[in-house]
DNA sequence: CAGCCGATATTTACAACGTAAACATGAATG
DNA sequence: CATTCATGTTTACGTTGTAAATATCGGCTG
């Protein structure tokens, strides 16, 4: 490992700079912005070297595989989604409940609004072949703040019924089924259209934490 | 490599028998052992061809491109969950809560054990480039007996808060968000185990019944 | 400063894919 | 029997992921 060139420091980090500078990073910005400004969710390794000046074997010096750009580019996405998730908990709601609805709304329309990325975080080949700590743990992140929300609302007194664990996963199973189904307009023949889709969360997110903390029937 | 009229295939028999005897039936079905019996989800036409026993190019004889014939092996799964579905609603639940438990279960269970044909049920690129009626309406049919569950259990006598379709949205959302972060081991960090997909898909599935058949706060 | 070394990047190569186009086949129809 | 047209094959092209060999260059030791 080289030290660190302090000279030419680009957005993300620059760590190495010997021949191109930093194109481990670079690349994994070239391939964040074609997720995110295109709808290709599935671009091609070769493309991104293309974009990126570099011949197509050059990623493989920084990245396992094509999967393993991929990662980096689905962790990217989840720290974002986290970023969004927290500005909406740093709200003031007049409710833990109403809190809970703005997180979710706040997570589906992430979804809505990045299709691509959104569809390239869960992808199944990034969930089959390798395990990934980087995305893991940006996953787990995100994860977080929903709980979070959750452990708020008990706080404010209701009777738990289930595990914190079991209600984390039954919120996040919510917001990304709709997510998923929405973006895919998997749900056409319900005549659901995605520009309600905060009004449908917040109405099903609201359900599910009601039901989530009522206290033994 | 001439003709091959050997009695090597077609479980369905069906309409035309010109050169194969009903290749395009064949194809599907092949298709089909290829996602079940394997783990691969994302096969390629070739090897399709491959094994029925004709050229590469044979299958565009009956399908437009490989989408359309991966939307038919799709549509077939979205039927055997229907079937699925429709068996553990013909149960005797105590109540209507636990009849929507029973189904959600019942999902879960359906996505856990065929991961490959649901994750090909959902994928992306057949919801992206065109519109597949059969994949649709098989949609349509699988997601029809969720609902029948929850208009049961509103004519059980509980205030309606939400149209029935919201209901419909909210609970689809909710098994299929948990069944695809199970498959995808998407919530290994939360020390979730698979073989308990029933337990957590019953405690979520139940709260959320309640939420949503909850009177007016 | 010379010279090597190892990290980085390119070139070349290969098998596999999806599919377009031209061609072959053979059952049904006149 | 000859024609026709749906069906199946052959060939071909461009693209992909990636392995192997090669070239380039900065930083280290002498």
């Amino acid at each position: 490992m080289p030290k660190s060139k302090v000279s030419s420091a680009a957005p993300p980090r620059a760590t190495k700079g010997y021949h191109h500078g930093d194109l481990r990073s670079a690349l994994i910005h070239t391939a964040l912005g074609m997720v995110t400004e295109e709808g290709a969710w599935d671009f091609t390794l070769r493309e991104v070297a293309r974009r990126a000046g570099v011949s197509h074997m050059a990623p493989y010096n920084h990245f396992e595989d094509k999967s393993a750009l991929l990662a980096e580019v689905a962790a990217l996405g989840f720290e974002s989604l986290r970023q969004t998730l927290e500005a909406a908990a740093r709200g003031q709601p007049r409710s833990a409940r109403q809190a809970f609805g703005d997180i979710a709304a706040a997570y589906v329309r992430f979804g809505v609004e990045h299709p691509s990325h959104y569809r390239l975080m869960f992808s199944p080949e990034l969930a089959e072949k390798a395990r990934y700590p980087v995305l893991e743990a940006a996953t787990a992140g995100a994860c977080a703040v929903l709980t979070g929300a959750l452990e708020r609302g008990q706080a404010s007194g209701d009777a738990r019924r289930m595990a914190r664990r079991d209600q984390a996963l039954a919120a996040w199973s919510l917001v990304h089924g709709l997510t998923t189904l929405l973006i895919d307009q998997r749900v056409s023949f319900l005549r659901v259209s995605i520009g309600d889709a905060e009004q449908y969360t917040r109405q099903a997110g609201i359900a599910l934490f009601r039901g989530l903390g009522a206290k033994k029937a």
